[in-house]
DNA sequence: GATACCAGCTTGGTATCCCAAAATGGTACC
DNA sequence: GGTACCATTTTGGGATACCAAGCTGGTATC
């Protein structure tokens, strides 16, 4: 059987599922033995997540990259640019009927959701909205900035309303691209992507005791 | 001697110089022996290069990614997004004056100016021109863009005449940086952006024959 | 009691070995 | 002559052995 993918994955799954904690360190033989599998490919995985921003060099040594809340602020600026850009060109697509099937992806969560299941939606909505641009590199860097911000998104302290404003928001965003309005849809996401960098980066600060707490490490610069 | 950055620089360096060609089949057995190396550092900068999208698995083994003229105006969309949000991004900024030295870059290069370095600067002016907005990711995003097109914009067939156009162009970009007027900047930036591609792309597509006689893999899709 | 130094252990980097799968090439049969 | 099949080789993926550098803890000396 092919570790070396599972490795990867299911690594990327424990940092991702903060199971690793942000700045906890790694040692390549404890993932070899965690896996059960051996040093290449834990070694082929580590160079990967290091890609992905989830592990960084720490001098000698792994470590899983902490919350770092001035990248947070950065992300946001640049996904602004990125998705922007994307949904213009979904604007002027002639055939936008695949928002239809985003559209879907919200409307598959309600009351009795668990909240992963929100989290995994609300960011594959951005994933897969950027998607129907039909431009490879965008949609990759969108996916990128969406998985390093994952793991903060996860930490940040929301309640039932502020789902609701985000849902909404998402909404409206859809039935600007479907009625093809590039101004519209563009106003909106931008609005959405900076409401909800200063909601994460403010829930993160006010929290930042507890994080702590749990032994995560949260960097300001 | 940490030969793993060694093996990764060189291969690149190889790649870009087109030294193996688009489309050439890679074994890892004979990277190990062409660099003195052993096989786990070759791995490692093939992980590397795949990322950066200079190789690519071709089912089981390794290939130098082809010239992929989709590929490219996928890149020159993606370009203007992330450039421009840049330059914007700069012509906010109070001090602006780090320009002089992107600037002078501009300068560096003359009549006497072996074209290998005119082909250098004219991608470092967009590397930088992003580094001076301060975003960490527009920058590597424009960074590794510039990489996937550094071998196409080699293989350019350019004049002169058309250096002399590019540069003039870069320059008015500046001029307006410098002035802060994110409008015209970013006007230009596009527009330069644009008829670079177009450039690019008719040169590629007029010598294509010219490019599969050298053993170039020159794909449409 | 404090500090400097040394031995041993930990750890990432490198080299090498093994294996399974796929490509290759040659041969035999139709 | 062509095609199908089998042996051999090649090749990437995984495992392991080895090494050098750095950290740790303990001890001995001042």
């Amino acid at each position: 059987m092919s570790q070396m993918q599972n490795v990867e994955k299911q690594l990327r799954e424990m940092i991702l599922g903060l199971e690793i904690g942000p700045g906890e360190r790694l040692t390549e033989r404890w993932i070899e033995s965690r896996f059960g599998a051996s040093r290449t490919p834990v070694r082929a995985a580590l160079l990967r997540l290091e890609t992905e921003g989830l592990v960084c060099r720490d001098g000698r040594g792994w470590t899983v990259s902490p919350i770092n809340l001035a990248e947070i602020e950065q992300i946001a600026v640049y996904r602004e640019a990125i998705e922007v850009a994307a949904v213009k060109l979904t604007c002027a697509l002639e055939d936008r009927s695949a928002v239809d099937v985003v559209e879907a992806m919200l409307d598959s969560c309600d009351a009795g959701t668990p909240r992963e299941e929100w989290h995994r939606v609300g960011m594959d909505f951005h994933i897969e909205l950027a998607r129907l641009s039909g431009n490879e590199f965008l949609f990759r860097a969108v996916r990128d900035a969406m998985t390093r911000l994952s793991r903060a998104r996860w930490l940040e302290v929301r309640d039932e309303a502020a789902l609701g404003r985000a849902w909404a928001e998402h909404r409206a965003i859809l039935a600007a691209v479907r009625a093809g309005d590039a101004n519209e849809a563009a106003h909106r996401l931008s609005a959405h992507i900076v409401g909800s960098r200063d909601r994460l980066v403010t829930s993160l600060h006010n929290d930042r005791r507890g994080l702590r707490a749990r032994g995560f490490a949260v960097v300001a610069a």
